[in-house]
DNA sequence: ACATTGATTCAATAAAATTTGAAATGAAGT
DNA sequence: ACTTCATTTCAAATTTTATTGAATCAATGT
């Protein structure tokens, strides 16, 4: 039996649907919920995506997790979460910087001190993290 | 007045409690919570932040967000998958490998072609990210 | 004003992660 | 056996992140 067209990789495929001969059950699957454009319609912009994995990118390092773990009860200044983490200030900075941009910390000045403590969102994304049995 | 000792920073503080002259409010919660010895207790260990981290990293990227959304609700083969990402083929490869090593997504071999699909996991995280509103 | 302390910023370097294109693998069809 | 197709693997080039140490900044106490 001759394959009319490759299956769907060769040709950039503009059209509607696969060309031919996908495996059955994928096929079938495809079908019933509407084939390609359907499955479009439920990806996420492009924005959205972008801003997630900054998220993402921000909980991705052992040290700035246990950034959070630190200050996720009470608030702290940055020395005192250095009792903990031993690094030097430019580094720790460096980390509690993405953790903020990201919006999972936030800072707030009282005199000599940064008071970091943990926000809404990082709060819940480190019950999602808990509840996942990670 | 004099400054005894500085705060906490300076000295590695072997010792159980920072020296002296925290802001008022961190040292209220700080004595609340038991000092900083009951703090150490609530950080994981070393090795679930790191696997943590890991799974986080794997979501860090929106190439990669995009391909679980993309077999989320069913099952496809790499071909398929790659009608919505226009990737190269190693490219789309590299990134399907590192969802798999971190357990987001296994795929199957069917024949000719390899069938991927979101794991529990996968889909958990997915699930948890929605929730969180990001 | 001056020195001190807590914390950040900057520029250079080191280390990871990503991209690319060519080559390899492996199942199926002829 | 030979070819084709789907997919992965590999090494080199590129880009992004992370680390280091010196310098800077802003608030406080003297």
């Amino acid at each position: 039996m001759k394959r009319k067209t490759p299956c769907c990789c060769g040709t950039p495929a503009e059209d509607g649907e696969p060309a031919t001969e996908l495996p059955e059950p994928i096929q079938r699957d495809l079908d019933a919920m509407g084939g390609l454009p359907a499955l479009t319609k439920r990806i996420p912009s492009e924005e959205i995506l972008e801003k997630r994995s900054r998220i993402y990118q921000a909980l991705s390092d052992p040290l700035r997790l246990t950034i959070l773990y630190v200050i996720r009860d009470q608030p702290l200044c940055v020395c005192v979460i250095n009792r903990f983490m031993r690094l030097s200030g430019s580094k720790l900075s460096y980390h509690l910087n993405i953790l903020k941009e990201s919006g999972l910390i936030k800072g707030e000045n009282d005199g000599n001190w940064i008071i970091y403590s943990v926000t809404d969102r990082g709060r819940h994304l480190l019950q999602c993290t808990e509840h996942a049995r990670l």
